[in-house]
RNA sequence: GGCGUCGUACCCAAGUGGUUUAAGGGGCCGGUUUGCAAAACCGUUAUUCGCCGGUUCGAAUCCGGCCGACGCCUCCA
């Protein structure tokens, strides 16, 4: 089955065909380093990690790009909030993300483009969109879009701009502005933005709220390239605005296709910052939970829906990935990598129609482990062939590559912790069982549970 | 007010007209294994898809109505 994915501008799906082919361009949209990043953030990508594996998976050479956007409203509050300078809290905050994107075993962009190295390509789209009409400018320096210059506005989300309700922020606006729909594409300098500004033709300021995205996958990826990705959240007015601003000054198709991933939900509404129902990595590793049981948890619905995290279901992802886990080491033991020849299982054809169908994981999932079921029961019973174990090698091999759920890393085991494991061995082996059995309780109280198993003791920290 | 999504077992979650008399995972229960415990492996678990009506030879899947949940329209993944 051909490759195809639900174009959010066409609201429907279609065949991928890349405007290079074997080459993707790929801009997904990266975070606003003003804080720490949540779950819900991660959710989306996540999803962006996953359809780029499995890009690479299906032998396209991936160029990805994600930026940064380090310079904002919401980075120019923080920093003064905190009296530090705007450089300090952005790295702060980029490095935490890359540290939680690296923890959660994302593979990283091709490039990491920040927003404030991308000014001499803001200004010069900027000047192009005021030559041809389609931006004016304001007397305190501000630019804007006008949306009545550009007919197709609105086409990504089906918004007539006539029926929307006026918002808040419309009478909350500080700028003037000719039509109150109409986005800034700079910002005047104001004197709360203190240091902040760059020199612009028209006036110091800094880029408005859209247009960074704009020039950065433009100038990495040209006037027109493959897939946009972004939450739902960023269909309006963020990508609806980079269609704009992009066509209007390129004359270019801007991107062939759309992909918004859903929510993540917690107690029945949408984590978010506001709402401050949120979860970082750092809450979830504080009370045990696994890169691979928060991934489990990311991947198994489809990224189309929206789904709920809870850390009720911490439970399941843990097993998961243990069962998972414990299959690899089964086959390990069967030797069954030298067997491993390329070859892959009719399973995998069924997995990869299903990975091929919008990225469908609950139903790749399902193909993936009734076949292991099946693989099990041949391990039980003895029954497997060396071609099959081959195979199953081969199949694992890829499944883990894009899910990336299997755990190797051992945790690290204190000496004290150690050294109760050898005398528990010794006492085993002389069927001292009581003592066996005190020592066990002792790492229990230590934090550490024992399980014996045919290859011998199984230590795992608990929470 | 405008635009849109969803409602499937105890829980999560696929399936959008017949190959589904509804995948997969967790949980529960049962079995195998085991010094014990745990883990692992296997099996069982929805005649039914929010409610009502309609279309059809045939519907969870299409249409209409009702009820309920959620999202966007404002910075937000």
């Amino acid at each position: 089955m051909a490759l195809r994915f639900y174009n959010s501008i066409k609201r429907a799906k279609e065949d991928f065909h890349p405007i290079e082919t074997g080459k993707v361009g790929l801009y997904t949209c990266g975070p606003t380093v003003y804080d720490t990043a949540h779950i819900g953030n991660f959710r989306t990508f996540m999803f962006e990690d996953l359809l780029k594996r499995w890009l690479l998976h299906l032998g396209f050479a991936v160029n990805h790009v994600m930026n940064i956007t380090d310079v904002d409203d919401k980075t120019i509050k923080k920093a003064q909030a905190q009296g530090t300078s705007l450089l300090k809290i952005t790295s702060k905050y980029t490095d935490l993300f890359m540290d939680d994107l690296n923890w959660l075993k994302m593979t990283p962009a091709t490039s990491y483009p920040k927003a404030t190295n991308s000014i001499p390509k803001i200004i010069e789209m900027i000047e192009i969109l005021l030559d041809k009409k389609f931006a004016y400018r304001e007397d305190d320096g501000s630019v804007y879009f006008n949306i009545k210059s550009f007919p197709e506005y609105g086409k990504l989300t089906n918004i007539n701009l006539e029926s929307q309700k006026s918002g808040s922020r419309i009478v909350s606006d500080e700028y003037d502005k000719d039509s109150p729909q109409d986005f800034a594409l700079w910002k005047g300098w104001k004197k709360e933005d203190g240091e902040v500004y760059w020199d612009a033709p028209w006036g110091n300021g800094r880029p408005g709220w859209h247009i960074e995205c704009s020039a950065m996958s433009i100038e990495a990826l040209g006037n027109h390239f493959d897939i946009h990705c972004g939450g739902v959240d960023n269909m309006f007015p963020h990508h609806e605005n980079e269609i704009a601003q992009s066509q209007c000054a390129t004359d270019k198709p801007f991107v062939n296709v759309w992909l918004h991933s859903e929510f993540l939900m917690v107690d029945g509404g949408k984590m978010s910052k506001s709402l401050g129902n949120f979860y970082c990595v750092s809450d979830l590793k504080k009370i045990g939970f696994s890169p691979e049981c928060i991934r489990y948890q990311l991947l198994s619905g489809h990224y189309r829906t929206k789904i709920s995290f809870s850390i009720d279901k911490k439970h399941e992802g843990d097993k998961v990935v243990r069962r998972i886990s414990n299959f690899q080491s089964r086959l390990n033991k069967r030797n069954a990598l030298e067997f491993a020849d390329g070859l892959l299982p009719e399973s995998y054809q069924k997995f990869k129609k299903q990975m091929n169908d919008d990225l469908n994981t609950p139903k790749a999932l399902a193909v993936f482990f009734s076949w292991m079921k099946a693989v099990n029961i041949k391990l039980d019973q003895n029954s497997i062939t060396e071609i099959e174990l081959g195979k199953a090698w081969e199949f694992l091999t890829v499944f883990d590559s894009i899910f990336g759920l299997i755990q190797n890393s051992i945790a690290e085991i204190p000496a004290e912790v150690a050294l109760l494991l050898n005398k528990r061995n010794k006492a085993r082996l002389e069927n001292k069982w009581n003592e066996s059995d005190n020592i066990r309780d002792m790492l229990k109280d230590m934090g550490w549970i024992v399980s014996d198993t045919s290859s011998g003791q199984h230590i795992k920290k608990t929470n």
